[in-house]
DNA sequence: CTCCAGGGAGCCT
DNA sequence: AGGCTCCATGGA
């Protein structure tokens, strides 16, 4: 096992990871890293030719400490949790570009360590695909699901964690297992997106329209959804996924910006808060939420 | 018991 | 284009 240490500033990672943004990671409270300390920490396993397990905590504001089967993870986690900005320049910004009294702002210091995830590609449009009209948890609890059933085990501690499937190993499930696991109405969207992901073409390198075109190629993918995976699962974190939060929270706080149409609101935070509106949302959603 | 959740597909006009 | 209705399921 190899371990170690990243310093951070202005980082949280419970909030970073348990706001909605990724369904990837599992929290324990328990043991840490062969000591005899108590404390918060959570895993992930990651998979590229094997499976990378991964467990990270925060004890202190200004290291996060790391403990893996891989070794050198120290950029990769950077990369998977948002480490590589300057959030400085992000905050002010948004501060900048906020005209009414002062909620942005506020909205920032209510979520102050907030960064925005990387996660990969395939796990986070299924993950999001399972999110249409269902509680955070309950997503969370179909994405376990989904990766003891298809992913990839690997033993840490006597404990087994599992990989997310990859889209060829999920379109070997049937619709019946997948509405087992509690998917719902979701089952076959997630099926028939697992089978088509390797066929359709998705260079998403381009302009935001055509990224998000492609992604709505798929079943079970709309604007929110895409809009999602580009912002979780891209980096794009100038798209603006606008649900059921965003919208209050724009109806109440930025009235001159509300219409009856999510779509056109997304339009409207995007040309307001411009390359960095993705994270408007993310501190919106957290401020509404609280 | 009813209502609703980080929406989207399928249908109607 | 815009406006319905239905979709599973568990927690409040």
């Amino acid at each position: 096992m190899n371990y170690g240490t990243i310093p951070v500033e202005d980082f949280s990672l419970s909030d970073t990871i348990e706001s909605g943004q990724t369904f990837l990671w599992n929290r324990t409270d328990g043991q840490m890293f062969n000591s005899e300390t108590q404390g918060t920490y959570w895993t992930c396993v990651t998979y590229e030719n094997a499976p990378c397990y991964i467990k990270v905590s925060q004890n202190k504001d200004t290291e996060l400490q790391w403990e893996s089967n891989c070794e050198n993870i120290g950029e990769k986690l950077k990369r998977m949790l948002g480490l590589n900005i300057n959030i400085g320049s992000v905050k002010s910004s948004l501060i900048d570009l906020d005209d009414t009294t002062g909620v942005m702002e506020e909205a920032i210091d209510n979520a102050d360590g907030l960064r925005i995830v990387n996660d990969p590609l395939f796990p986070c449009l299924i993950s999001f695909i399972c999110s249409t009209q269902m509680r955070i948890t309950r997503i969370h609890k179909m994405v376990n699901n989904i990766k003891k059933n298809y992913g990839n085990p690997i033993n840490i501690n006597e404990c087994k964690h599992y990989t997310f499937p990859d889209s060829r190993k999920l379109s070997n499930a049937t619709e019946n297992e997948l509405r087992d696991m509690k998917l719902g109405y979701r089952a076959p969207y997630v099926l028939e997106t697992s089978e088509n992901f390797d066929s359709i073409d998705l260079d998403l390198s381009g302009d935001v329209e055509s990224a998000r075109t492609r992604l709505k190629q798929f079943k079970g993918v709309g604007t929110k959804v895409a809009d999602c995976v580009l912002l979780y699962g891209t980096n794009r974190t100038d798209v603006v996924p606008v649900d059921t939060w965003i919208e209050s929270a724009v109806e109440k706080y930025y009235p001159d910006l509300y219409v009856n149409d999510n779509e056109k609101i997304a339009r409207n935070l995007e040309d307001k808060f411009g390359e960095y509106s993705g994270f408007a949302q993310a501190y919106l959603f957290q401020y509404v939420r609280d």
